[in-house]
DNA sequence: TGTACATCAGTGAACGCGCGTTCACTGATGTAC
DNA sequence: TGTACATCAGTGAACGCGCGTTCACTGATGTAC
């Protein structure tokens, strides 16, 4: 229904096809999975002819990155907001890492677009982890925070990089069956995540003190 | 050379087609990566015609979850032998941790397959977390060891959950070049390995005690 | 204000490709007598 | 031991498919005068 009043309506020039397109694979992405994410499938859903994404991105890789881009960005003010939502350092890591995690859970498809897209460059896009507002900065800052003593550069990188493989290890965990049976006898989701953050080093020994 | 030998000597059948087929897969996975993988290409890299393999798969992902199995058989051996090269709780965890890490890294696309595989079904395969020398159980049965006071049974697959999912989030980030810096800076990947362990719960607080 | 023209952002047909799977087939093997 | 026959495990050609990308094109827009 959408794309036909689209189709009616739409002009001969799009007005801004970038993005039209960008929300297009979002759509398509948590509709059919990242499987079904095909340059054509994206033009398709946006309504317009198969070449036409090419006056917009150089090719399909371009047109993911994109999509990553802004998963990215989605990422970042959410780590953002839930560390200024708390006051303790434990409280703000372990908000850190719901937020993380919640957003992997909440757009599944999105988040495996956004690391297949950073294995394809062996990195991470600079402005997750070297930006000051970066969901990396948000844990590196707050772990400055922590009055266990001076943390020397290496082991702040160090417990940094310890918390972000914690989250995305228990992001990618999180929708497998397996673990059904103890979320449930936990009282749900929430209760499964914030009890194996408590498991981990940087969480749960932060959220202690 | 391989292959040309053995099309010249092979005689009509083959005498173990599915044995080759998914050595075959295993070769082509870490030559061209998991993306590569056409169930044409592994009869190819066999050797064999594009219909042969359906005499032995009943399609290509029945093949994918032969080499999945053999991925997770070959994890769950490395994990028995470290957790029994040590005597010490804690150094039973880190061995099992550094075992799985190094296991990601020395086979990244046959550990991609397998994870990929899993996620297909929403769940990992019940050989890897069930039976008792299974990968999982052996981190298990390693955190009953620990003379923490008696867990819960609920805190024990938290702990375990935590444990498997910190590993699996190094193994994923492992090979980022952004963490090129801190490797070197450390002296190499197993200190980066080590070091990252050291700040998560599982690892650290058990190898301390 | 009107007109010529360059530029921009679309179209739609076509390209070659590799894929998973099916099909009728055939060569090799094993078994019953 | 030899022969007839069923079964097994291959072949290779063909199917339809969706893909990324290119191409010559055209309609719409903006700008110079």
């Amino acid at each position: 229904m959408k794309e036909a009043a689209a189709a009616e309506s739409r002009p001969y020039h799009h007005g801004d096809l970038r993005r039209a397109l960008i929300d297009a694979a979002r759509r398509l992405l948590e509709s059919e999975g990242p499987n079904a994410l095909s340059l054509r499938a994206v033009a398709r859903e946006a309504g317009v002819s198969p070449a036409a994404p090419y006056h917009h991105f150089k090719d399909k890789s371009e047109l993911l990155d994109a999509v990553a881009h802004e998963g990215w960005d989605m990422l970042n003010e959410l780590m953002t907001a839930a560390r200024n939502r708390e006051s303790s350092v434990g409280d703000k890591l372990t908000s850190l890492g719901v937020a993380y995690v919640r957003f992997a859970r909440d757009n599944p498809a999105l988040y495996r677009v956004m690391y297949d897209a950073s294995r394809d460059k062996d990195d991470l896009p600079e402005h997750v982890h070297m930006e000051d507002d970066s969901a990396y900065c948000q844990v590196r800052n707050t772990l400055t925070e922590a009055d266990v003593g001076p943390l020397s550069e290496l082991d702040l990188e160090l417990a940094t990089t310890a918390a972000w493989c914690a989250a995305h290890g228990l992001a990618e965990m999180f929708a497998f069956k397996q673990f059904d049976p103890l979320k449930e006898a936990l009282g749900g989701d929430e209760a499964f995540l914030r009890g194996v953050f408590e498991h981990m080093g940087i969480f749960g020994k932060a959220g202690q003190s």
